[in-house]
DNA sequence: CTAGTATCACTCAATCATTGAGATAGTTTA
DNA sequence: TAAACTATCTCAATGATTGAGTGATACTAG
């Protein structure tokens, strides 16, 4: 531990330290996404719903369907529903019953909410934007390798939860 | 867009993936908060006023009161009090008057508040402690200071909001 | 020093998201 | 075919949140 002094950043290198980074971006992203909630006149649960929905990684598995947005946002069936009716009146997204399995809704968002997406995701891309640019492609690629990690690592602790 | 196969991992180095990779990280640490809260007995705006209350950066500028609950929660004054009235009655936290200020109530978390701190920082910590063990220490110096950039970001991109 | 204004936390009735037990419709197993 | 199972939805009860207004304290100008 070489910290001297409160404001040297070396000291942002041990654990306790990275902890605090991690919950301080979860708090900003969180507050952001709140944000956004509220210029939109949308409820928190939806804008995260629809996140889920909207979300490359989190439709890498599938379609988005109910249950996989009742284990994501860890709500009850009768909260899912009613969050999905907001959703679909107010246009955002549709329900699709699945072919093969006609019990199972798959979750599709409609092309205006593609615009939302944008402007939902765009202040952190242009946030990420700024911070990748004070690093080199190689440290970025150490960066992103350190995200998957830790994601995975944090997928892995979840699942054991019964 | 120069990903080739889906499981090529350096398509990680570009923003767009970058983004994919933050949002990821934001709905496992949402996940993980969640989780808690249930086992807790608590709802998760509590343990959010809670995390807040805790952790050290967010009261990096002195101590937290009802109105910075209120600014990073996005709630309104009557869902805080209520919400402070839970805390408080469930022995958590306590209001304390400022000295100085007499209309201003500091929040204080209380003895046994620390275990259930313990409690909810641990698997966050055992999941950053697993990823970071694959770097190098000059690695991991580079990622803290991406995320000390990240945040800071975040944060200034919040405050031209009225 | 005093009136006026702003700020901070709180109160309370109304609103509305969420819960949780069940109903419904579809699928798989025996 | 019947039974067991699964995915989603229904609905009354619960309770967190809203939003306007109150009381108390602090600042500021005249």
């Amino acid at each position: 531990m070489q910290s001297r002094s409160p404001e040297t950043p070396d000291q942002a290198s041990d654990l306790f330290a990275y902890a605090v980074l991690l919950r301080a971006l979860n708090r900003e992203l969180n507050k952001a996404t709140l944000d956004f909630a509220h210029r939109q006149g949308l409820h928190s649960t939806d804008v995260h719903a629809l996140a889920v929905i909207m979300d490359p990684a989190a439709s890498a598995d599938g379609p988005v369907t109910p249950t996989r947005l009742r284990e994501e946002l860890g709500l009850t069936s009768g909260a899912i529903t009613a969050c999905l009716d907001r959703l679909q009146r107010s246009g955002h997204v549709s329900r699709v019953r699945d072919t093969a399995d006609r019990r199972v809704v798959h979750l599709a968002y409609n092309p205006d909410a593609r615009a939302l997406a944008r402007e939902y995701f765009s202040p952190l891309a242009r946030a990420t934007e700024s911070a990748r640019s004070r690093f080199t492609p190689e440290q970025l690629s150490t960066i992103a390798a350190f995200l998957r990690a830790l994601n995975a690592e944090l997928a892995a602790g979840h699942e054991p939860q019964p």
